[in-house]
DNA sequence: GCTTGAATTTGACTTAAATCAAATTCCAGG
DNA sequence: CCTGGAATTTGATTTAAGTCAAATTCAAGC
């Protein structure tokens, strides 16, 4: 079979338990093959949403890595995110029938176009999708309660902490390392994250290094002391 | 008409045009009203909902005034939003089937109780509520996008200016004062919310009191000048 | 393989907010 | 009406992170 043969479909999609299809039965899973209707790729650095564009699909990563970011009018400049394979992007155009800020990739990267007014109608019919909708923007809203609680009362080593674990975590999840990872995001994007200066973003990991909790070489982070981060967290 | 006799009912609630039932037609109306099932008086200082309880409904404030707080191991808190009469409170108990944070009266309050599968049930035949569902939910992310932002990047009077010009915008859309509101909250948990200490609060209400900006009585503020709040912020 | 601009690190200094402390004001309940 | 504990304000001092600056490393494109 030639690839470009091979279906569009969730259903032999090799992340259908992280992604929208988690948790549905075979059954179910057939009524959700005709939701994404095409995929999209998008070039490292270019956007797949901006702040105003037309809010329509919203977006299954099946590749790649991105950052989502608010942009205030003075320049102010806030990364409210950053999303791997199997995560759903977009959800923030719901409420205004438009985006309300930027997604950004930052490797090369393709998605799943999952039209909004599909996913409402299939969820009509399939309770499981139904439901899972409804996880998954619970999951966000929890996700940013965790970041609000970093942002409002963390030191910079436990921000960042959080921060590493959080990711191979997510990373470990999808069948990598527990313990090293590439970091896709430059210094400044981590800070813009955790709301400090990428001056202090690269010494906490200087520290981090000088301690023996981490070994750093650009953006290759071996994490030795799991365990320490954990202790710095909470 | 006995007072208890009135029906429990969105349809014929003041609040309508607010909460739940925003955007539906007389029809669909109708289908709402075996929405909510009963409604739970709140005394002030008790909580709706804990930490690890187990999700059910989501809860509509009819009367009252909520924070919504993350207690983290450490005797670290985070309050992560306040929330006033017309405001759905509870979505973070979806992903996990229970809920992540406390939700607590900040004053006597009364909410109308709504079985989550109900509303789900519900969702599924009357697509407008379904719509409207999902909507709160991205209006939740959006909202928390602006906590972010806020904590991230904003110094300590730009916050409080966020937070007291998002206070009565609020509070005006509900028929009160665009310029006068009492504080239904300590300087402790406005700090916690903004990610700042309670005597940077106090000192920040104090400067914006020497500039003319407001007048402060304990937790009765007057704005005298909208505009210096808003030039602040953005 | 060079080159050049971007990203990162590190140092010196400043600053906004935290911390510690004390005084004052305010209610809620007797 | 009085009283005691909580909430708030204000002052003095400390500190974590920001700012400014310079050196170094890296990686993409020629």
């Amino acid at each position: 079979m030639k690839p470009e043969a091979i279906k569009v479909a969730c259903s032999n999609c090799n992340l259908r338990e992280l992604c929208m299809p988690m948790g549905l039965s075979e059954n179910d899973l057939e009524r959700l093959d005709d939701l994404v209707t095409t995929r999209r790729k998008v070039k490292r650095g270019s956007t797949l949403f901006s702040n105003g564009d037309k809010f329509i699909s919203l977006y299954a990563i099946r590749t790649g890595f991105f950052k989502t970011c608010l942009a205030s009018e003075d320049g102010r400049d806030q990364v409210t995110g950053f999303q791997m394979a199997g995560e759903i992007i977009g959800l923030d155009g719901i409420v205004n029938d438009q985006h309300s800020c930027d997604a950004v990739a930052l490797e090369d990267a393709e998605v799943c176009v999952m039209p909004f007014d599909r996913i409402e109608e299939i969820s009509r019919e399939v309770t499981a999708l139904q439901h899972h909708v409804h996880k998954i923007m619970s999951r966000e809203i929890v996700r940013e309660h965790g970041v609000m609680l970093l942002l409002g009362s963390m030191r910079a080593e436990e921000r960042l902490a959080a921060f590493l674990l959080n990711l191979v975590q997510r990373l470990h999840s999808r069948g990598f390392s527990q313990t090293e990872l590439v970091l896709r995001m430059t210094r400044e994007e981590i800070g813009s994250y955790l709301g400090l200066k990428l001056e202090t973003v690269s010494r906490t990991f200087s520290k981090f290094v000088d301690d023996g909790i981490v070994e750093v070489k650009q953006r290759h982070v071996k994490i030795l002391d799991t365990e320490a981060l954990q202790r710095m967290v909470n």
